[in-house]
RNA sequence: GGUGGCAUGGCCGAGUGGUUAGGUAGCGGUCUGCAAAACCGCGUACUCCAGUUCAAAUCUGGAUGCCACCUCCA
């Protein structure tokens, strides 16, 4: 089954077919560094951090770029208040969001991009638009003509009347339609600035992603993704200035939009306080419980987020834990044996079908769920053999490596071992008491013993585990 | 007002024109000394109305409700 994405531009799901047969071009919009890192980053970089462990596993040689907007209005005001630097806030909460990251088990883009960077790049765009008839400049201001080109609103699918009669922002008169956005900003007193044909200024917001996206990945490339807010105005202008000024359509072949994280059905957002850090949150729930509970939800869905959703998925991931160290534990007790692997190929099928299905992860993880249910039972009927085992594992793994959910066994501490084998002693010994003290006290620091019907000799196929990274 | 989307069992949440999603919670039972986050069994859900069809929760139309975007925002 080939792989099928749900494209904005045509609102229908596409079979995927990088304009290069091998590669995958993707850029996503990244953050404006002037805040902590909150929920809704992670659901949207998880979902893109999703589609390109996909594309990779699915044979393609992902190029994935993000950008970091490390000058804007938020950053600017933060940096007066607080009498420091944009620079300095930009690099601090760059630094944490990356943490935050590393965390959720996101996979580094090749490089994050930074707008600062590449000032020059943005002047000579925004000269190419003027010299085209695309903008025009007024008080030190550059705009973007949106009569000029007729496809805007193809993204968004907004009629340019439409977007005028529900305009809800003051009207600059200046402007030949109020709808035209800026290129370039001139500079108020004491904000940072750069020189520029029209004077000391600033890029816009939207000129950036142009820029730098088309400087690394090409004039065309494949994937632009980002949330579902981004559809208007920020990715339909980037549409408009960019074929204006490469003449060269489709920019983008497939846009993809992430849905939001919503609090009581209503987005999550400042001004309501209805505002969760990752941060925060990882010191209650384990950011692999955070990423299983993006994960359950297809990514297009808006997902509602609430303290019991995350504790439902505590207990859910703690059993794939608990399942892959019995399966890891176990392997070293069960004999060789030929044994109906139908069922293992048959749960493959369905998960990389679901996968193929525009990343429907909530699929997948059903499957996923069987095969854990589908070992467990095997095991404790007492029915496992060494091919079932590491096939079952391999299986895991690969699933849990495409999902990015990270199961990788901690080595067993020194304590917890000796402990262990206490406690098999003296099971073996019928001292019960002393046994069931050993695991209580374990269990109350959230390490739990099993016991598997799996014997050898005097050991036994206890195994441990710690759901916590 | 315009545009897009959603309404599924206690809760979360996939999906398909006729056959078990899955998770979580609950109930009953089982194994192993016990325990378990283990195993076995248990829920015939799909907003309402009309239509298409042999058959619709799944398609069409309408109604109602909810949400998002149209302003910085993942």
């Amino acid at each position: 089954m080939p792989l099928k994405i749900y494209n904005t531009l045509s609102q229908e799901k596409e079979n995927f077919q990088p304009i290069n047969p091998d590669k995958v071009k993707m850029y996503v919009c990244g953050i404006t560094p002037y805040d902590e890192t909150h929920l809704g980053h992670g659901r949207a970089y998880v979902t893109f951090d999703i589609v390109r462990r996909y594309l990779e596993f699915s044979g393609f040689e992902v190029e994935y770029f993000q950008n970091v907007t490390d000058i804007d209005d938020k950053l600017i005001k933060k940096a007066q208040d607080g009498g420091t630097t944009v620079e300095s806030i930009a690099t601090s909460f760059m630094d944490s969001y990356k943490e935050v990251m590393e965390k959720l088990n996101v996979l580094p883009p090749k490089e994050y991009v930074k707008a600062t960077d590449h000032i020059k790049e943005m002047i000579k765009w925004v000269e190419g638009l003027i010299a085209k008839g695309f903008a025009y400049e007024i008080d030190g201001d550059v705009y973007f003509e949106i009569d000029k080109f007729k496809d805007y609103g193809k993204l968004s699918k907004r009629k340019k009347e439409d977007l005028l009669s529900g305009a809800r922002v003051a009207v600059d008169e200046r402007k030949k339609s109020p709808l035209d956005f800026a290129l370039w900003k001139a500079a108020k007193e004491g904000e940072p600035s750069w020189a520029s044909p029209w004077g000391k200024g600033r890029p816009g917001w939207h000129i950036e992603c142009s820029v730098m996206s088309t400087k690394y990945l090409g004039e065309q490339f494949d994937i632009h993704g980002g949330g579902r807010d981004l559809i208007f105005p920020h990715h339909e202008n980037e549409i408009a200035q960019t074929e204006a000024e490469t003449c060269k359509v489709p920019w983008v072949k497939y846009w993809l939009h992430n849905g939001f994280v919503n609090i009581n059905k209503q987005k999550m957002s400042k001004s309501l306080g209805n505002f969760f850090t990752l941060r925060d949150i990882f010191k209650q729930f384990d950011p692999m419980v955070v990423r299983l509970f993006f994960l359950s939800t297809h990514y297009r869905s808006p997902i509602d987020f609430s303290d019991g959703d995350l504790k439902e998925h505590s207990v859910a991931f703690r059993r794939l834990i608990a399942s892959v160290m019995k399966m890891n534990r176990c392997l070293e007790f069960v004999n060789e044996g030929e044994i109906d692997l139908s069922y293992l190929n048959q749960l493959r099928e369905e998960f990389f079908c679901a996968m193929d299905d525009d990343f429907n992860t909530a699929l997948a993880l059903a499957s996923l769920f069987s095969l854990l249910d589908f070992v467990d039972g095997v095991i404790s009927k007492k029915q496992a053999t060494i091919q079932l085992l590491s096939e079952a594992k391999k299986t895991v793994d690969k699933f849990c490596n495409v999902l990015g959910l990270n199961i990788a066994a901690k080595p067993e501490p020194d304590d917890v071992k000796k402990s262990r084998e206490q406690r098999n002693i003296a099971r073996s010994k019928k001292l019960f008491n002393e046994a069931d003290e050993i695991r209580d006290r374990f269990s109350k620091k959230d390490i739990y013993f099993i016991d598997t019907p799996y014997t050898s000799g005097t050991s036994t196929s206890t195994t441990w585990f710690d759901p916590s990274l």
